[in-house]
DNA sequence: TCTTAAACGAGACGGTACGTCTAGTCTTCTA
DNA sequence: TAGAAGACTAGACGTACCGTCTCGTTTAAGA
């Protein structure tokens, strides 16, 4: 009979744990630090106290070793609260993206990964699907059950709607023309629901 | 008032106006061909037929070269519709910026340097004076003379309207999850100045 | 006196003699292949079928594992022939070392033991002491025999006749520079014992 | 009209001679105190204070970079005493050969040779033309000429007396099992002409 | 027959050197 | 004196092999 555990338990040593996770956070580590030229292979090697080539066997580019870093920084971070009216709801999701991002490495991660993605297109699709993805989702799905309901209006265009809603956050981010600051997300979720018009 | 003196004419010979633009252009057409990576140095000057010595004589880094590539490609891109209504005005604008990101090398001359901006202060700096600050002004001054008109709610935080109108942009070419095409723009603009409840 | 308990033998799993004999014939084939830099480690347990840690578990080096095949290669080629005088038992000594050499895999794995012999003591002596001395005693012995007999002059330094007699072939074998034909034992003998003097 | 100087002086920067030598003198001292395995590239660029881009411009090897350090050791260790008999003449050859191997870092990086040798044709046919051909030549004339004169016998054959006169001196040199003393070039020599028979 | 223990294969690990590449700087000649 | 050519130092790149280390498996001796 066939042993039901999944990962085929292989026969050699198995891959280290400790190593993984000391990768992955001497990245982040390496990234606060000294941004992205600081987070060198070499670096994260040294830092983790890890061969280089034990990097390369299991993440193909640095890239994609920050992707896991973003994504192990930001694995419980969607909860969704369930019972709050459309406004809070939104406003509660921009808080918690613009947390995630104004401290910690999560910010200065998301750049790098966003450089990448520029000549990486693995990276731009992993963004995609599991950054942006999960985040959005959640948004479109409360506003089509808003429009359901008949508190949004029914031509409303969900997508867009969606990057008014966080594109801002982003945008703050990069250029840092203005504070990822408390009032943001209240802003954003008003002006958008009420309309600027008097 | 302009400087008249044609720029302190020294007694050797002249900077060569000539390899300025084609370090300028090699930098763009590298960076549209292969990439951030693509567009080194060392290329740039080979393409130029120019010596890196001189690259670095007139510019400090590889980011101040591509900045000034930007904002070639974009000099007279700030026309503003003057006699248009606000609505109509703020889709031209946030149409133009589209026009200028979809096509050409303006995008990811654009990516490149938000990516630069991460580790270098001054080209942050120099996005947000000559790039984000022009475009962000023009815009703040219609909604400002708008609310002055009573057209728009008193209470409108013009920083923030300005992000919704132009974020999504960034947002969609960063990311890549959705099209910069024609009816963003017009979406934009009138979901956020509508409102979106019903 | 010889133990003749067979090599305490203990009580798990014996060594595999099958390991051993692909493991030496392994590193033969791949040196007379792609010479020294192909002879990995790594190339000899992939091609051997055996762990790495096994060669590591028998041999301390590399040189010792080329040592065990050099021996084993040439385990029977110390035959002397007993009846033939000084002069014909003399060339039949070059020859067969030149035979020895000169095809097979003799020839590069001497080669290839020479140069570890120059890092690693422990190669120089068990060159020495078991694949030199054997040879040198042989003919040692010879011209010592014909030294009593009054066949030769009193005063030959035997060690150096020794090195005259041998020497050029290992000589041409690593310079390359003259063929390792069957003229060479003939002419080393000959123009030895009656000198070159008019 | 041409310029006749003629390495053609070029337009950039020209090759820097100090780090020409420091490459070569750092190569024979590393190889002179841990062997081979210490005169990796990685430490003669550190030792010479150049970078591995700056060696790898000039040599293709590490065989490369060794060569040029044997031959500028013994650049002018082929004077040949021209008046001298030929008995002393010879002696004088193979004592010279004897001096340079003994001391300093020449035995060693010869034996690095001949190791790189068997798996770099070019350094192996450098060493032929280089080391061996210029010595031989030397050698062989001075027998042909007395061959001419009638001092040596008319069926002498050139080639074999010279592996004798010479290949028991690296002998020695790669296999320690003799020392490489004063007596042996007399030895060679008084044998090798006298003949070993009573 | 069952236990025990050594040797085995597989293969991941930390380390180190490889040869290549790019960044910036410096030196020389030419325009 | 600017510019082109190009050699220079510095150091990261990704690869390969080293020798060591866990694993789970196999094989025979001893209980």
């Amino acid at each position: 009979m066939e042993n039901s555990t999944p990962p085929t338990r292989g026969r050699g040593r198995p891959r280290s744990e400790r190593a993984r996770q000391a990768i992955v956070q001497a990245a982040g580590e390496l990234l606060a630090e000294g941004g992205m030229p600081a987070a060198t292979m070499e670096a994260i090697a040294a830092r983790a106290g890890v061969s280089k080539a034990t990097i390369y066997k299991w993440w193909p580019s640095r890239g994609a070793v920050m992707l896991e870093g973003l994504f192990e920084l930001t694995r419980s971070t969607l909860d969704v609260p369930e019972g709050a009216d459309l406004r809070a709801a939104l406003k509660a999701h921009i808080g918690a993206l613009e947390a995630l991002l104004v401290d910690g490495v999560a910010g200065p991660l998301l750049r790098a990964l966003l450089a990448e993605a520029g000549s990486d297109p693995a990276v731009a699709e992993a963004l995609r699907e599991r950054w942006l993805g999960p985040r959005r989702a959640i948004v479109a799905e409360r506003l089509r059950a808003a429009i359901a309901r008949g508190e949004l209006r029914a031509d409303t265009d969900i997508e867009t709607a969606g990057d008014q809603l966080f594109a801002p956050v982003y945008y703050r981010l990069l250029f840092g023309h203005a504070p990822l600051d408390d009032a943001l997300a209240g802003q954003l979720v008003d002006q958008l629901l009420d309309g600027l018009l008097a």
